[in-house]
DNA sequence: AAATTCTCCAAATGATCGTTTGGAAATGAG
DNA sequence: CTCATTTCCAAACGATCATTTGGAGAATTT
């Protein structure tokens, strides 16, 4: 599993001592959280400066000389959120039930920090291309060949195709709430639809290997 | 197969001349096509009353009237393009082929009109509950009985999940579109998607039934 | 045809938007 | 110390936001 690299200012520097008045890194981290919730929340459109600067506690034109812009905000926030999103959730064991097994993995990730899927949603919706394309795309990759280790005859086309799939449906319980309201009225619990996953994400697996 | 009436002001008459000067209930056709348009592309946040008397030719204010607010205008909306959405897609035939068959025609159905899956996915992130809830339920309990018949032994929560899956599946590839960009790399087309979907809802169908 | 009601638009409203400015306080160099 | 630099904030900036107002013209009523 290779790991990807972080943005060059994302750790500076371990130098900075908690006694000094003034913590530029911290100020950025504390920026970036305020934007991951908010984004999460109400998406770019719907997040206003003002309300970066409260609920950071810190002076909103502070964004604009770390970030540049909203929207470079907005990026960066991403990017901060989503780069490793995939991350240390490798495929593991073999057969049908590893898919299964990830796919809890990755329900217990999002149900854990709940902005995440929302802000894959927002990303899809008001970008028209992805944010820290080469370190995910990297994780995907892996995760593809992964699954074609784990499903021994699932050519990579395939194991690509029910790697979205899988993570669509996981994805999709915190996005497409809406729709569940509207479907859902015998077990309408997480945990109902969490076994349902894992259920679903073997079958997809099962059929195509 | 029952159908869901729409709004009393929907058609409201026919006894509207063409050579008439006035015609509110174009005008009021005219706002609804525009705000699909406006609302599909940039959400509810990112659409603003200008861009809707730009793009329906007829003065913002006109909402006011009809729609009371731009919440309303949004729902109202929402509500006119999303009621029947599901109508009119009945599950045919009997066996998983039958899901996978469905999963076609609403791919197919979304295909034609790119908006609607991004109006299910702004509906799930600005609003806390779902519009024309009543309407859409009955379509919804409609399909998941479908489900039961067309899969004998299947219960009807089950088959509620199932719906679920393949609805989250084949609306996942308009809304979650920054996903599959990181995720596929050997085969992008929409064609390759729809055929994977057509599996993938015939896969998850076969491990139910 | 006069009076009234309804439909629609142009323009304006106060509020809020993203962004910038000016300066105070803290830092590091000489 | 002094002085230039950096970090940060309060306030202000023009632009744009959702919403309202006032009135012109078409339809309906009497």
């Amino acid at each position: 599993m290779v790991s990807c690299p972080r943005n060059a200012n994302d750790r500076l520097e371990l130098s900075y001592d908690a006694s000094m008045a003034w913590d530029t890194e911290q100020t950025q981290r504390q920026l970036l959280d305020a934007g991951a919730v908010l984004f999460a929340r109400h998406g770019f459109a719907g997040t206003t400066m003002d309300a970066v600067g409260r609920e950071s506690g810190v002076n909103k034109e502070r964004v604009y000389s770390y970030f540049g812009s909203k929207s470079g905000f907005f990026t960066a926030v991403l990017d901060d959120q989503l780069a490793n999103l995939l991350e240390d959730l490798p495929i593991e064991g073999v057969g049908a039930a590893a898919v299964g097994t990830y796919a809890l993995a990755l329900f217990d990730r999002l149900q854990s920090q709940p902005g995440l899927a929302r802000l894959l949603a927002w990303e899809s919706l008001e970008l028209t291309e992805p944010v820290a394309v080469d370190c995910r795309s990297l994780s995907c990759a892996n995760l593809a060949a992964g699954l074609t280790v784990a499903l021994p005859g699932v050519t990579q086309d395939a194991a690509e195709q029910l790697l979205l799939s899988v993570v669509t449906l996981v994805v999709g319980w915190w996005t497409l709430s809406r729709v569940a309201d509207t479907i859902l009225t015998v077990d309408t619990t997480p945990a109902a639809r969490r076994a349902a996953l894992r259920a679903d994400a073997e079958a997809l697996a099962t059929a195509r290997s």
